[in-house]
DNA sequence: GACAACTCGATTGTGCGCAATTGAATTGGC
DNA sequence: GCCAATTCAATTGCGCACAATCGAGTTGTC
């Protein structure tokens, strides 16, 4: 009788947060003209310059049914260049235009508003990464 | 120079361990045909017996957008009957019918085998429990 | 009793996430 | 050089999540 309650679950918790999070950002994010996951993307493209739709997805972990859909978004915001990648026709090499690049500057104080909004000590948030990234070490191991 | 990096990100790390819950709780729930929000339905009305629509839309903290073309899933999968309440004809009471009180026996392992799966000590699953609660309360705050 | 405000659920539209399949391009073995 | 296996992106189909809207039903006020 133990395992079946609801709030018990540990799952429960990391899902209702993982969403918590995902609204805070839908909300930071929105006058960006982005959505939580396309941001991710920019922060890759923001960090690299240019990256392939393969590196991309080992990046987020994302398979291509995620990223394609979601990088034709961009591209026709107008943040993104998708374009083969000349040296392997099969892939395809994806860079931020200018006014992709522009959009950094305005991304830049989202991450501190949301560390302030979850109101945790800086020792709370080193735990709960510390914890979490060992956590989804474990998670991908058991998964294969 | 310093928010905008993906790795440093509480985010990502909740965002990605979640999916990582999802993954292996779809694998152990696929020979029960429930997908995950369908086990968490599941999982209050084994706990009450029934509900209304709003309900579980508080539980779970989801709402009828998502709930609505859950339940029928589960109506269709014979493990749920919905009716109107008698008392007030605006609210749906949701029922588990006997095949889906039947279906806890089978579920009822299925927790166990996930923590087992996180690799987490006792202490460690304590503590992100109660990080993440926190968590999640400051979050819904900030977000009204 | 009538009317306005509210509650509740369903519906619609958009986007994410994943499994499975397809097809083009590349690589390796022979 | 040829063929098989592999790699990579795109597509399709399904389900979840949420915002916005709608309509039926209920409640409160006068």
């Amino acid at each position: 009788m133990k395992g079946l309650i609801l709030h018990d679950q540990l799952c429960f918790a990391v899902h209702t947060a993982s969403r918590a999070l995902d609204a805070l950002y839908r909300r930071e994010l929105a006058e960006l003209g982005l959505t939580y996951p396309q941001y991710l993307v920019m922060l890759v493209l923001w960090e690299r310059e240019r990256a392939s739709v393969k590196e991309l997805g080992a990046a987020l972990r994302l398979d291509s049914g995620t990223l394609s859909p979601l990088l034709k978004r961009l591209e026709a915001a107008g943040l993104v260049r998708r374009e083969r990648d000349p040296g392997d026709e099969r892939s395809v090499l994806v860079r931020p235009t200018a006014e992709g690049a522009r959009l950094r500057e305005r991304a830049e104080p989202v991450p501190l508003r949301l560390v302030a909004a979850t109101g945790l000590s800086r020792e709370d948030l080193g735990d709960l990464r510390r914890i979490l990234d060992r956590l989804t070490g474990s998670l991908s191991e058991a998964v294969s």
